[in-house]
DNA sequence: GCAGGTACTAGAGAATGTCAAGTAGTGGTC
DNA sequence: GACCACTACTTGACATTCTCTAGTACCTGC
């Protein structure tokens, strides 16, 4: 999203998203936040990512170390579990299902517009 | 969706989709439900579709009428205002670059499965 | 010490499905 | 008429997850 995005869109999305970037490469949360922007997510802000990420490593999915930063504070990484590999292999499957039902019906035809209702 | 849904994952969509099944053709409460479970969200009940409905009226999106019926109770039909076919070109708009982003995140390619993670 | 940037925490709030329970109108049966 | 099944609709409590906001803490440079 080059803009603002409907956050409900977002629900369910962002944790499988984070799950993604954090199977690509470890990294530390502020990291993740900048890796989400680039992507294209630039209005996702830490508020959102950390209490994702949290409830992450809550579920197992992911587990954290803390590495000592030479240039400011400590960094937490954060990194995939095997449960977290799995639900990131889950979560790609629904999520294909779940496009490929809404799509098949937002991709239906509708009759010429009727103005006037 | 042929099996249970993530119900995060239609936040933000289920109206988008009641939206598009209305402008396909006007229908009453009971009847946009079971034309949603036959496009494959089988899950999706009345408590949730009335709700949707009542929110999408009260913003001006739906309008309804009541219909006798012959066969049971009255039924109230649902469909789009002006407004409505606004926020269905809109939402779909959203909706197609949400997934654009998203896909073009979960399609990288991610590293070697590395056991023992 | 202060300012700015990095890095993280956490709670209140908002939105929207889900669940569950219920009401009401017909037709059929007893 | 009463009861049942099916149709059709209403509604409030609840759960989840992002958003917003405010704050803390650690470095570096001035």
């Amino acid at each position: 999203m080059s803009e603002t995005h409907d956050p409900q869109l977002l629900k369910g999305v962002l944790s499988l998203l984070l799950l993604h970037l954090l199977a690509e490469r470890e990294s530390y949360g502020y990291e993740v936040v900048q890796r989400l922007q680039a992507a294209g997510f630039a209005d996702v802000l830490e508020g959102s990512v950390y209490p994702a990420l949290t409830r992450l490593q809550r579920e197992g999915r992911l587990e954290t170390r803390l590495v000592p930063s030479a240039s400011g504070p400590a960094r937490k990484y954060y990194r995939l579990t095997t449960g977290g590999h799995e639900a990131l292999a889950g979560g790609l499957g629904a999520w294909s299902r779940h496009i490929a039902a809404v799509d098949a019906v937002l991709s239906r035809p509708l009759p010429p517009s009727e103005n006037g209702d």
